[in-house]
DNA sequence: TCATTAAATTTCT
DNA sequence: AGAAATTTAATGA
């Protein structure tokens, strides 16, 4: 699968209505109202209020958690047509999380109720909501693996293949990662410092693997792939 | 190999 | 200009 299909089904995937057809979009239109959101909102809180399931039509939201010093720990980013937030019956996150938005964002909330009324009405959006947990799982395996077992370089590597699935826009040999990250962010989501991200991002820049230019950051996707391949040290 | 500390430099607003 | 982000270097676990 090359890169365009693989991004093509992952978006396909994560829009909970994709397999409706258009009179019955329609229908859902007043369950949930479309709402702007400014860049910086704080969306979800541990112990705060849980509204129901947050659709992100667009912009980024990042999921973040405050470890017990302090810190962010940012354990994911969303992008275009990915649902987060919970209910009482259907979870898609934990319940001690910080969501924030990275960007004016276009969301709808729908509450429990209607959730489960729309399931009820077209199962198949109950079947892409177990796809999406079950891929999320799939992912979070990857990412424990990797987080346990890999060195800095390699788990950089895999975020950023992670996150070129959501995020990447091909450029060339390239993909673009649409996303405004600094390293100090990506620190975060692989459990490193600031620092040792500049220099391996340097060094995978040198091996051709990235490219690097103000807050802008391309990948290589064959090279990755086969770095990532590759034996991994032990 | 990588966190930590410190300090200089570049880029953003 | 001032803040934020990046880069470089030295040190020790």
């Amino acid at each position: 699968m090359d890169i365009n299909e693989e991004q093509l089904s992952y978006l396909a995937k994560v829009n909970i209505f994709a397999d409706l057809d258009k009179a019955d979009l329609a229908s859902l239109q007043n369950v949930s109202p479309i709402v702007t959101v400014a860049a910086g909102t704080v969306l979800l809180r541990p112990d705060g209020p849980r509204p129901g399931l947050f659709l992100l039509k667009r912009g980024r939201v990042r999921l973040y958690r405050l470890s017990n010093d302090g810190k962010i720990v940012t354990l994911t980013i969303l992008g275009d047509g990915t649902v987060f937030g919970s209910t009482e019956s259907i979870a898609l996150n934990g319940r001690n999380i910080h969501a924030e938005s990275m960007d004016n964002c276009l969301i709808c909330i729908m509450r429990q109720p209607d959730v489960e009324r729309v399931i009820r009405q077209y199962p198949k959006v109950g079947l892409r909501i177990m796809q999406i947990l079950s891929s999320r799982l799939a992912d979070l395996e990857d990412l424990t693996e990797s987080l346990a077992n890999d060195d800095v370089r390699r788990r950089v590597l895999h975020l950023l293949t992670h996150l070129g699935k959501q995020f990447g826009v091909p450029d060339g040999n390239f993909l673009r990662l649409d996303l405004p990250l600094t390293h100090a962010d990506i620190a975060s989501m692989v459990g490193s410092t600031r620092e040792t991200v500049t220099s391996t991002l340097s060094t995978l820049a040198r091996d051709g693997l990235v490219r690097t230019n103000r807050r802008q950051l391309w990948i290589e996707p064959e090279r990755v792939s086969m770095a990532l391949n590759a034996l991994a040290p032990v």
